[in-house]
RNA sequence: GGCCCGUUGGUGAAACGGUUAACACAUCGCCCUCUCAAGGCGACAUUCACGGGUUCAAAUCCCGUACGGGUCACCA
């Protein structure tokens, strides 16, 4: 069988949105899911007006923490570059192609200004009805042609489609769609600066690259008849189609990177794993045949299966990616979570605490490394007394009792030598037995007197644990003081 | 407007003519429990956009309608 070859054609325009992610996923897998598929990264930068500094290396840097390694691409070369369109087009490639197109009839020079065909497109649309531009160019004569380019008037080469008969292709994901060829509009194949437009491009690289699946966004799904045509013209052998459908923002739009609406780096940004964004993206809009949500890239490799794609747009669920954040997060090995969170609990507590202990009451509750600086800031500092805090109808505590196990505690564990989450816990819960109460009479009141929050990552034997004896008896002895008044 | 695509619970979704319409997130209960989580148990679509048809049998096949999305750029 043919090796399969895939790509990842993004244009460098800003941060990569989700949508775009599960894009290069995609074709990842699609390539992966074979020993020796190949993925390449090619970038397509025809529209010079839309490059944004930087964004090129945005491209980099985000396949590779999410591990979407590619294998040929402008960064680590290949056998088929350059693999970035703005210098393949210094090699003249697309030029050659394009003039090659219009040689075999399948293309012609268009003098057409743009303005021109939008006044009457606009005419046509105020009417009501449908516009397909008819180019008058495709009448000039040859040395009508040669006159007007020597002069120096600019022109394009423009897509030559005839109108009779009908165009079909069958889509991995869609299935077979077919159009008549006289809704077909004919695109620009090259620009009046040069550049090849991303239709012409796209095809013509895409073969030079062996590309043997193309995935993309289902907006394409209605352009690929004209593609097609392109691939007939040349005599070159068709890809297959794997259309991904959207990534929704809610029911009617699409995820965009404006409104500031999840990116990738945002997501990261704000403390979520790659590992767990790349799996939770690959599930909208694809489903494993076995009941299993939770798995790693490689894994998705061998799972993922085109013919599984859906053909509907998922709506992008921050709450079930919270979810699989925190499950990435409280499966992740002990010492590998502890490096992760050093530098989010460095910032709320600074590095003088026990960070295994931290670790442990935290690795249960975080969804997000984010919540770590506020789920600790208590541990820094005390916060500010709140009686209310006291009274616990399930605990069955109130202020009075509180007052009264707090004195207690105190009084055992100032006696206490080692101090220890298990001298700790057989400290207070000899106490508890003591005064015949139940635990949380006296747990309770101890954690909110350590914390002064309602709630809190871990308990009071936890918490005093971490917070060493000496500060403690002190926070004790303060809650003692406050609740006396 | 033309053309293309889509429509299963709040969300992601399974089902490939015959099931009580999986599962997961969310939500709501209960249990566990020193709070919150985590964990355990349970509830949550008389129904698959709607209307016809085919069939002994339809969420699944066909046709139509409605609604939604895409496309019709010298953007990708």
């Amino acid at each position: 069988m043919e090796k399969v070859r895939t790509r990842f054609a993004p244009s460098p325009t800003g941060y990569m949105h989700i949508g775009n992610l599960r894009t290069a996923l995609y074709a990842y897998l699609v390539a992966k899911k074979h020993k020796d598929g190949v993925f390449v990264l090619r970038i397509e930068d025809t529209d010079q007006g839309r490059l944004i500094e930087g964004a090129t290396d945005i491209i980099y840097t985000t396949l590779k923490e999410c591990g979407l390694k590619h294998d040929e691409g402008p960064d680590v070369g290949g056998e088929y570059g350059p693999y970035i369109q703005s210098e393949r087009m210094k090699q003249g490639i697309y030029k050659k192609y394009a003039m090659e197109m219009v040689e075999k009839g399948k293309a012609h020079i268009c003098f057409c200004s743009e303005e021109d065909i939008q006044s009457q497109k606009e005419v046509a649309e105020a009417k009501g009805e449908s516009f397909i531009y008819r180019d008058p160019c495709k009448k000039l004569s040859k040395e009508e042609i040669q006159k007007r380019i020597d002069d120096g008037e600019p022109y394009v080469i423009r897509q030559t489609i005839d109108p009779n008969g009908t165009t079909s292709f069958d889509d991995e994901v869609y299935g077979t769609i077919t159009v008549d060829n006289s809704t077909l509009d004919e695109m620009i194949l090259l620009k009046s600066d040069g550049f090849p437009t991303y239709n012409f491009a796209n095809v013509i690289d895409d073969h030079l690259m062996a590309i043997t699946d193309v995935v993309r966004g289902n907006e394409y799904l209605s352009s690929t008849p004209k593609y097609n045509l392109l691939y007939e013209a040349m005599g070159w052998e068709k890809p297959r189609y794997i259309h991904c459908p959207p990534v929704m923002k809610d029911e009617h739009h699409k995820l965009s990177k404006r409104n500031g609406d999840a990116s990738f780096n945002d997501l990261v940004a704000k403390g979520y794993l790659p590992e767990a964004i790349l799996n939770y993206i690959a599930l909208l809009g694809w489903s494993p045949s076995e009941e299993r949500e939770i798995y790693s890239l490689s894994e998705l490799c061998e799972a993922f299966d085109v013919k599984r794609i859906n053909t509907s747009g998922a709506i992008f669920d921050i709450e079930k990616l919270k979810w699989m954040n925190a499950t990435y997060l409280r499966n992740m090995d002990n010492d590998k979570y502890i490096e992760l969170i050093r530098p989010y609990v460095n910032k709320a507590i600074g590095d003088s605490y026990d960070i295994h202990k931290v670790a442990h009451i935290l690795k249960e509750r975080a969804t997000t490394l984010n919540e770590i600086e506020e789920m600790l800031d208590f541990i820094k500092e005390l916060k500010e007394f709140d009686v209310t805090l006291y009274t616990n109808k399930k605990m069955k505590t109130t202020p009075e009792v509180a007052l009264n196990s707090l004195k207690e505690a105190k009084r055992v564990l100032g006696e206490l030598s080692e101090w220890n989450h298990d001298s700790i816990y057989n400290c207070l819960m000899a106490l508890v037995s003591e005064l015949g109460v139940k635990n949380g009479q006296v747990l309770f009141p101890v954690r909110v007197a350590l914390s002064n929050k309602a709630f809190t990552p871990g308990g009071a034997i936890e918490i005093a644990d971490i917070l060493g004896k000496e500060e403690t008896l002190n926070r004790i002895a303060k809650a003692i003081e406050d609740l006396s008044e």
